[in-house]
DNA sequence: CGGCGTTGCTAAATTGATCAAGCGCGCACC
DNA sequence: GGTGCGCGCTTGATCAATTTAGCAACGCCG
């Protein structure tokens, strides 16, 4: 069998046990923490996404409740699964996937052509 | 000097920009990249992206984008103005070359002209 | 007991992201 | 001149995020 864990119909809410412990431990209000916010996160909001009733949290609103809350941005939006957790950008150029490389993908020739390009342009624009 | 900065009524959209000439510099279509994000991302929704129409396009979207035009993640959740620039840039010293540092630290202009110069490389070179 | 403020919650309404479908254009080929 | 095709783009509908309004339970103090 694989690996096909049973998915519950409400979320494996780490972001909102956490922001609900977080709160607590404060020993605010939902309504405090909307003021805390400024109003941009409303208490009905903050109610739902402490008992996993949202998806999805918008970047912003996480934000918001990182400053409101004094804990780290990068921390929510890890929680919510937007980030993976500080890990390294891999060097995956390797593969050589035919269909797609970047700019900062190049051979030694390409490099030496658009430096040469580059110095071009940039000599153009400064006319 | 410090006016305040009249926010654009249309963005200060770097990220379409971006993606444009990303997508672009790859020779690809809208319909391409929608195809190489395995149909996650429409052509119709690249489009408005592309073209500043959207404010706060999510996350998930984003990273199958980075995936297929192979730019970094951060980068942009970075231009969509979901984290700070302050990420340390430290990690691109990997490929040990002085020229790369020359080619990533391009305006949007230099890029777009460098990736359609590469484009035409590139082909040149295949034929 | 009877009001009164507070708290957590949720149903309904709004707003915005996202997509499927289609439009008009330019370009090749007959 | 068709006509077919791929392109970028717009539009209309759909669905999820977020808000507004409100409810029910609790403590508290007269």
């Amino acid at each position: 069998m694989s690996h096909d864990e049973v998915k519950p119909a409400i979320k494996s809410n780490r972001l909102g046990e956490y922001l609900n412990s977080v709160r607590r431990g404060l020993d605010l209000s939902l309504r405090d923490v909307e003021e805390a916010t400024k109003k941009e996160v409303s208490n009905a909001y903050l109610s739902q996404l402490e008992n996993g009733k949202i998806e999805k949290p918008s970047p912003h609103i996480l934000h918001s409740l990182s400053i409101a809350l004094n804990v780290k941005y990068e921390d929510l939006m890890e929680r919510a699964g937007y980030l993976k957790p500080s890990s390294e950008r891999a060097s995956d150029s390797k593969h050589g996937r035919a269909a797609t490389f970047a700019i900062e993908n190049l051979t030694v020739e390409e490099e030496e052509a658009l430096l040469k390009h580059l110095a071009y342009i940039r000599w153009q624009t400064s006319k």
